[in-house]
DNA sequence: GTCTATAGCGAGATAGAC
DNA sequence: GTCTATCTCGCTATAGAC
């Protein structure tokens, strides 16, 4: 966000990869890649620079330093995790809920997300870490989208109103993050779908009047 | 487990500090808390030697290398978590739900052993990592409690046939987790003890005949 | 049991050539 | 843009003295 790097001017040469991949952005999804498998703190920016086919020196030319590389990470693949959870909020209500499954879905497709995530909030818990500010913000705009949401379906008359929407909020977003977690760890123990489906359709049941 | 220190024999010296604390159990403790704090792949083995004012190579006498550590703090700082989960359980049925907040108290009033466990399921998420046989163990633990907890209130007919038991043990488990991320992450964002109980008294509407 | 000394590696980062 | 060379540091672990 601040200064961070010297951001290569204009568009890359033609040597970028099969896709239209600037080496910035192949550094990016290496490194999101190695992050997620091994954490941020275990993995060195050589690694991440070698998956790529660079030396680490290179890397530091487009990040500046390892922190640098991280919030473009971070920057990069965490847009789009609040644009889901408000697409599939937007509906308001019961509609909204029937959605759950989705996310379930979409981690299943792509643990390294998944997992990307998980691991580097636990990296971030205090105050003072690289990155703290930011799970910090993220968790509560997923918890707002998710308030917002309940409190839709209470003004609308699908949802009781004797529901508290900010700790049913939480509880929602306790379930997605637990079962995320327990599933990475061992993921042939459970379907997180049909965990997923099976907690919504029990959630429905404690938000009708 | 196997082989690891070379356990000083009998009892220690009386220069052990304040409490009956071996020098042994002084270092477990001192790299529990730094483990919470931190995280294992970050914590130098130095540092846990310093916070209880000897040099590293004393640590090593004691635990071998950097894992022997890790192993030992586990060993003993875990054994309680699944007592207490089977603690709470045993009642089976409804009052096994009730002392769910119990649960969120306990750690409450105790976040750096919440975090301590957070933060290592976390840095052993794939097979290989050094403790994941561990947690993949752990989980599974919990969950068949959980789940037996459950059949035993459906067999009492307290709750309902019709809940899958296996599936309401990942949900409940899922939200003990989540709830303790968020808060870990965010601790002034939410009442841990108010969320954890709005969300059993739910629980136990869906569980209900 | 605890220390000093030290080996040996791998990390992040800088300087400067091409 | 990417490289080689290099500096400096911190870390784990070993050897051996007391």
């Amino acid at each position: 966000m601040t200064s961070s790097s010297p951001a290569p001017t204009g568009r890359q040469g033609r040597k970028a990869s099969a896709r239209g991949e600037s080496r910035r952005e192949e550094l990016i999804a290496a490194a999101a890649t190695l992050f997620a498998e091994r954490g941020y703190a275990t993995t060195s920016i050589a690694d991440v620079a070698a998956a790529v086919g660079v030396t680490q020196q290179a890397l530091l030319y487009y990040f500046g330093n390892k922190v640098g590389l991280l919030h473009a990470v971070i920057d990069q693949r965490d847009g789009a995790s609040l644009e889901f959870a408000e697409e599939l909020t937007a509906l308001g209500g019961p509609a909204a809920i029937e959605q759950l499954p989705r996310y379930a879905r979409r981690n299943v497709a792509n643990p390294s997300l998944a997992s990307l995530f998980a691991v580097l909030v636990m990296e971030n818990l205090r105050p003072g870490d690289v990155a703290h500010e930011h799970f910090v913000t993220r968790y509560r705009n997923l918890r707002a989208v998710i308030e917002q949401m309940i409190t839709a379906g209470q003004e609308s008359g699908e949802f009781s109103r004797t529901v508290d929407a900010r700790l049913k909020a939480f509880e929602i977003l306790a379930f997605i993050e637990g079962a995320n977690t327990q599933w990475l760890l061992d993921p042939d123990s459970v379907d997180l779908v049909a965990a997923t489906t099976a907690y919504a359709t029990d959630l429905l049941r404690t938000l009708t009047p």
